[in-house]
RNA sequence: UCCGCAGUAGCUCAAUGGUAGAGCGGGUGGCUGUUAACCACUAGGUUGGGGGUUCAAGUCCCUCCUGCGGAGCCA
């Protein structure tokens, strides 16, 4: 717990704080924000400063190349502090260790050191808090600093006349995130972002930040993504991490507290799961390996195994894709349940669905309310059942809403867009041709030129979000299928040995986490939904 | 891989073929209530690289590099 141990530079000779000759200290303001996607920005290119990033070789991988571009520009929203000590804050600093007492070694706090998202507890106490400039202004004898610390943001006042030299150096000298432990009585005030704000006696420097990158005001979406770990402490990316950590959390909970079991599917695998898409290949030890694009053909043999199974990593697919619906690199959780026939999994998809989505709306109201997320677009979504349309039906729909396509063909970004559109809320297209689709889905008993398969598209013209089928239980038929598809049979003796020893119906499905997120943060594009995405011709930082 | 768009100060962007500018950020100074504070002054440029047209190119042409958006593929 001790700040010195830990790699931060703690620099006591500072704290009389006179400003050093030729390394003025930087007074820049807030950062990290941003905002505009970046289909709405017009495009401007821009070398990063110190020239080009190493490039990176991976046995699999393109080389990272950096340079800098940016595409649109991304713009912050008037700063917005939220009352940080509402319910789903609270809740999620239960465990925080902010109040734990000092390590040995160093002298212990007069004040208790409280974190932002307990201040509704101390108020008109003399309090500590530890965490980084957000922003700062300065009003004749007035300093204004906001403080983060990852859990909220809080305006603390410095008053000339009320503190010692030092501490008004020190406010006078602090620059965007550099890291402070700052004391002061806590009272309430309308006057202050949030209600509340800190009355500063004492302001300890751990290091006065230089030269921060990120700035208050409009960046574009390329020098973001070279900073990503800078970015991820703007106000915005916090709500969405912390949103795709409800989900994921949410996510294991459904299936956990349905008696599914965890499976953890490998990453590196021999083959192609479905032979479709570019894999990643890799050397494994002379011999050639794939980073795994998707877990099921995993998931099958636990599922005579254990009923009931699902597995959430990350997947991999290396096609050169340039969308706002693609990354290269992407988490995927996938149930495989055993017995389970077509109509169950539709009931399984949509009962997952407006769970995971409830479960968002109930516990992240406070970052998707920083994000403007228009949640009403999600009500509909929280209740069953979701609208079902055949593959059939959903040409014929496309047909009359001028779209050009013919049946047999797979619907395209903007199909399921004008797909989506004609719902409210997630729609389940149903029984696709089998030709479209992969080798080990089950055809439909009724026309065995369609597959028992189903894509959900959501709203808003996030696109789908999940694609499932039941799974062939059939040897000869998924050994046709195999030899149709040009893939080595060898490979999948092992998967059909499902087929070979009590072989039984079972069906699943597959989301991907970042076009979840995406749907629930309103954001354009997938690169935002995950910590640090991995794109074409991106793997840094 | 294909189609389209773009590259100018640290960042975001201006600039009829005719003296390269602004805002933010940086520096100096001012202000007792700021909310991306404000005001004054100030430093900051090989206009992505190369070639060409022209009296004259950030601007027009060719080429290369880089990125963005989309298609295909998919979740």
């Amino acid at each position: 717990m001790c700040i010195r141990r830990v790699g931060v530079q703690f620099r006591p000779a500072r704290l009389p704080l006179k400003k050093r000759e030729g390394t003025p200290f930087a007074l820049e303001s807030p950062g990290g924000s941003v905002g505009r996607p970046a289909s709405a920005g017009r495009g401007r290119t821009r070398r990063m400063a110190g020239g080009e990033l190493a490039s990176r070789r991976l046995p699999f991988a393109r080389a990272g190349r950096e340079a800098a571009v940016s595409t649109g520009t991304v713009r912050l929203k008037p700063t917005h502090i939220a009352n940080t000590s509402s319910l789903p804050s609270m809740l999620r600093n239960s465990g925080d260790l902010g109040t734990m007492p000092p390590s040995s070694g160093r002298p212990p706090m007069k004040d208790p050191v409280i974190t932002i998202s307990q201040l509704s507890d101390h108020v008109e106490e003399q309090v500590t808090l530890r965490g980084w400039v957000y922003n700062w202004r300065k009003k004749g004898k007035l300093r204004f600093i906001i403080l983060r610390d990852g859990f909220g943001y809080l305006q603390c006042v410095v008053f000339r006349p009320n503190v010692d030299d030092e501490v008004w150096e020190a406010a006078t000298q602090l620059t965007q995130e550099s890291s402070i432990e700052i004391s002061g009585k806590l009272i309430a005030d309308e006057r202050a972002p949030g209600g509340f704000e800190l009355q500063v006696n004492q302001i300890k420097i751990l290091q006065i930040t230089e030269d921060y990158p990120i700035g208050k005001k409009d960046h574009g979406v390329d020098f973001l993504l070279n900073h990503r770990h800078l970015w991820l402490r703007s106000k915005r990316q916090h709500a969405i991490m912390h949103i795709r950590s409800e989900a994921e959390f949410g996510i294991r909970e459904y299936f956990q507290t349905r008696n599914f079991t965890l499976i953890d599917s490998p990453i590196l695998t021999p083959a192609a799961c479905e032979g479709t898409s570019t894999l990643f290949e890799t050397d494994y030890f002379g011999e050639p390996a794939y980073l795994s694009q998707s877990g099921q053909l995993y998931l099958e043999p636990a599922a005579a195994a254990l009923g009931k199974v699902y597995c959430f990593g990350p997947t991999f697919r290396a096609e050169k894709s340039k969308t706002r619906r693609h990354l290269m690199e992407f988490w995927m959780v996938e149930p495989e349940v055993a017995w389970l026939r077509f109509e169950g999994l539709l009931e399984l998809c949509e009962d997952f669905l407006s769970t995971i989505v409830s479960r968002i709306l109930d516990r992240c109201a406070v970052d998707l309310e920083r994000l403007e997320r228009d949640v009403s677009k999600l009500d509909a979504a929280t209740s069953k059942p979701y609208p079902r349309i055949d593959y059939g039906d959903a040409v014929q729909r496309l047909k009359a809403e001028g779209v050009e396509m013919e049946f047999g063909e797979d619907f395209g970004g903007d199909d399921e867009t004008v797909l989506a559109g004609l719902f409210d809320r997630p729609v389940m297209v149903t029984r696709y041709p089998a030709d479209i689709k992969a080798f080990y889905m089950e055809p439909d008993s009724e026309d065995p030129t369609r597959a028992l398969a189903v894509d959900v598209l959501a709203p808003e013209g996030y696109g789908e979000i999940i694609g499932g089928s039941e799974r062939s239980a059939d040897l000869e038929h998924l050994e046709r299928q195999i030899a149709t598809h040009g893939l080595p049979r060898e490979a999948f003796d092992w998967y059909l040995d499902v087929r070979k020893y009590g072989a039984f119906p079972h069906s699943g499905f597959g989301m991907g986490l970042e076009r979840f997120v995406s749907w629930m943060c309103g954001i354009p594009h997938l690169r935002e939904a995950i910590p640090y995405p991995r794109m074409i011709n991106r793997l840094y930082p």
